[in-house]
DNA sequence: GGTAGACCTGGACGC
DNA sequence: GCGTCCAGGTCTACC
């Protein structure tokens, strides 16, 4: 099987693979020289596929040894689509982003789209998993999980998808803690048994026509979500409105901003609140190291806007 | 609404 | 090898 995904211009496949972390979390494969990217992919109906796909300036190709049936590609290519957000139209950003010289290079590289998993429930675990740990430990977790939880390869015993909620639904929290997740167990616990019994349907919140603001109230009351984890999901949904705000946010924005005091959610707020909707696109893909402007002088002028 | 402390783990560090 | 300290974001209790 292959497929052949067009994506709306600009689209630039390793941007979107390097927006962010993603890429290096299980059960994603990514092949920095080859350009590949395998994806142990399972399906809606149980089966699990292995799938490979590569990308360039204009689609993503998706190829599978397996056979299967149209229900089952057709699956795959909303899958996919939706993970590299073909769709997306990001052209009222970058024309705010041509008048700033530090965001300027956003449409030449296609930047704005960040890579997302084939669902909602694995983003919302992976950010779980980033929250009060360091990247190594992310990445740990989320192996463990997809190693004790995942649905295998038919053909290959060793290679996982990610856990269903089912799966996890299915566990006790001495078993998570035993995975390293620590205090985070009775959280993922509880969100996995969510799902399953229909009190969050979370995939409904991938188009909803709710207001930011209350969406992000929503994604708040899913248990091991704050303000920093509910910022980064809006962003996988495609909301710009909220920075996460992390010690890397902190650290930078103060170096950047604020001469190195000491800064806070609202500060850093101060200084982005002029790109209005497009907050988080203009914080993340700012060119840190070309910025030239004296940093008071820059959030004097946010202070104005 | 704001703040302090607990939660849990791995890594760095000193002995 | 062992003990101690620190970093990381969320939750809860309290003011």
């Amino acid at each position: 099987m292959q497929l052949t995904l067009s994506a709306r211009p600009p689209f630039r496949f390793r941007s979107v693979l390097q927006s962010h972390g993603w890429v290096q979390l299980a059960p994603l494969q990514w092949e920095e020289e080859t350009g590949l990217l395998h994806l142990p992919l399972q399906l809606s109906e149980g089966t699990v596929v292995p799938l490979t796909i590569s990308g360039d300036d204009d689609a993503v190709v998706v190829t599978s040894n397996e056979l299967l049936s149209q229900a089952e590609a057709d699956e795959i290519a909303g899958k996919v689509a939706w993970m590299f957000n073909l769709d997306a139209d990001f052209d009222e950003f970058y024309q705010l982003a041509d008048q700033e010289p530090r965001l300027a290079h956003t449409r030449q590289h296609g930047h704005g789209r960040l890579l997302r998993s084939p669902t909602l429930f694995e983003d919302v675990v992976k950010v779980m998993a980033t929250t009060n740990i360091q990247w190594g430990g992310t990445k740990r977790l989320v192996r463990k999980l997809v190693e004790r939880f995942g649905a295998p390869l038919p053909a290959e015993e060793n290679v996982r998808a990610f856990p269903s909620a089912e799966a996890i639904a299915a566990s006790d929290e001495a078993i998570l803690r035993g995975l390293g997740w620590g205090y985070r167990s009775p959280y993922l616990l509880k969100l996995a048994n969510d799902v399953v019994n229909g009190l969050f349907d979370l995939d409904a919140l991938r188009h909803s026509p709710l207001a930011t603001p209350d969406l992000r109230k929503l994604l708040l009351k899913l248990p091991g979500i704050g303000p920093y984890a509910a910022a980064t999901l809006l962003g996988l949904l495609g909301r710009y409105d909220y920075i996460g705000v992390d010690t890397e946010a902190v650290a930078i924005v103060s170096k950047h901003f604020y001469n190195g005091e000491t800064v806070g959610a609202k500060e850093i707020d101060i200084v982005f609140a002029r790109w209005g909707k497009y907050k988080s696109l203009a914080y993340w893909f700012w060119d840190y190291a070309g910025t030239q402007q004296a940093p008071m002088a820059a959030w004097e002028e946010a202070q104005q806007a």
